[in-house]
DNA sequence: CGTTGAGTTGAGCTCTGTCAATAGCTGTGG
DNA sequence: CCACAGCTATTGACAGAGCTCAACTCAACG
C-alpha cells in the first residue's frame, strides 16, 4: 500500500475546512488538533490526536471535503494514505473494514457526549468530568495538564477566561488544588456530583 | 439474514441510554427520535429517523450499550437486526461494509455541524440555517414543518420559548411569515447572513 | 531588558433558560 | 352537546451563566 510520510512544524495546518479529502492521515509522532472556527474567531476543538490515531477518514468515506480544520500542535510526523488505495484495501480486508467501523462508532459516541455536554450541561460540570477523566486522576498524585489551558477551554466549548474563573472557584471551595499545569484532586465526590449535574458551584 | 419486525406505538421507547446494544434497527414506517436528557429533563435531539434509515448501528460496532434514548414519535414499524448475524454479513460483503462506513461518516459530519452550532453560533443563526435547509425552502411556496415546534427546539439545542420568540422577531423584521406550521421565507439573503453569523437579530 | 504568550482578574452586558400565565385546539366522557 | 383535561404554542418577567473587552501579572526568551 502506498503511504507517504509527511512532516509538519508546530502550528502548521494539515488541512482546512472545505479542502478536498483525497485521503486520510495517521499520526506517527506529535499532536494534531481538529477544530471549527466561529465567524468571530472562537474555536471549538473536535479532536486531539496523538501517535497511532487516524484522522480524516470520514472525509474519505462520506463526501469529499474535510468538515473541519487540522493543525499540528507540535512538530509532527504524519502518514498519508491516498483515498483510492485505502478504499481498495478495505474492500479486500473485511477485518480492516470492521476495525474502521469500530473507530468511527467510537468517535460518534464521543461526539454524542460532546453534544450532550454543550447543550445540557454547564461548564463546571464539563470541567469536572474532564478532570476526572484525565489519565492519572485515580491516584493521589496531582494530574498534569498536557496542553495549555486555552486549548482545554476550546475542548470544553468555553473561553480561557471562564475556564480560569471556574478553576478558581473549584480551588476556593477545596475541590482541587491548582498549581500551574498541575492539578490535585482533593474532593472527588464533589467533582463527581458536579459532573453529574447534581450540584452547582454557586 | 435473520431480522425481526417490530411495531411500536407513538411515544413508546425503542431503547434507552445504557441499554445493551444487541443489534440495530431500520425504520420501515413511522418516525423515531434519538435524544439525550439533562439532569433537569431538558432534551437534546441527536437524530430524527424516518423510513429507510438505520439506527443503533454504532452501538453494534463500538461498545455494547446505546449512548442515547430512542422513542417513536409516531406509530412505527421497525426491523431489528441482531448483532452477530449482521457483523457476519458485513464481514462477507465488502460493499456492505463500505456502505456502512459511508453512513457513519455522514453521521459524523452532521454531528460536527451540530457541535459547531451549539458551541459557536447563536440560536437565531441555527434557526435560520435550519429553515433554509428545510425541503422546499427553495421554492416560493411556504415550507411546512413536519414536526411540532417543541421538537425543533430540541433539535436546535434550545427551548420552545426561545424558539417562539426568535421566530417572532424574524417575522417582525420581515424575514419570514409564520402561520402555524407553515413558514414562508420572505428575505432569503437576510436569513443567509444570519446563518453565517454575519448579522444579529438585534 | 523589552517582548511575547499564557494565564488571571474585573466590569459590564447579552443571550437564553426558567417560571408562570394565557390562549387555542382536540378528544373524551358524562 | 358541553365541560374538562391535555397538549401546543405564545408571551411576559426575571435571573443567571458565560462571553467580551480590557488591564495586569508572570515567566520564558532573544
Amino acid at each position: 500500500m502506498i503511504a507517504v510520510e509527511h512532516s509538519v512544524p508546530a502550528g502548521a495546518a494539515v488541512f482546512s475546512e472545505g479542502d478536498e479529502g483525497t485521503g486520510f492521515y495517521v499520526v506517527l509522532e506529535g499532536r494534531v488538533k481538529i477544530f471549527k472556527l466561529s465567524a468571530e474567531g472562537r474555536e471549538q476543538i473536535l479532536h486531539l490526536f496523538g501517535p497511532g490515531d487516524p484522522f480524516g477518514e470520514a472525509a474519505v468515506f462520506a463526501g469529499r471535503h474535510f468538515p473541519a480544520n487540522a493543525v499540528a500542535l507540535a512538530p509532527s510526523r504524519l502518514l498519508f494514505f491516498p483515498r483510492a488505495a485505502f478504499v481498495d484495501l478495505v474492500t479486500r480486508r473485511p477485518s480492516l473494514a470492521l476495525g474502521m467501523l469500530a473507530v468511527l462508532s467510537r468517535r460518534l459516541h464521543r461526539f454524542a457526549r460532546l453534544i450532550e455536554d454543550l447543550s445540557l450541561r454547564e461548564v463546571p460540570g464539563r470541567l469536572a468530568a474532564y478532570l476526572l477523566a484525565l489519565p492519572g486522576a485515580g491516584s493521589a498524585a496531582p494530574v498534569v495538564l498536557e496542553i495549555p489551558k486555552a486549548q482545554i477551554a476550546g475542548l470544553l466549548g468555553t473561553t480561557p477566561e471562564t475556564l480560569s474563573r471556574i478553576l478558581r472557584k473549584m480551588s476556593d471551595r477545596g475541590l482541587v488544588r491548582v498549581d500551574g499545569p498541575r492539578i490535585r484532586i482533593l474532593d472527588r465526590p464533589a467533582l463527581e456530583d458536579l459532573a453529574a449535574g447534581e450540584t452547582r458551584l454557586a
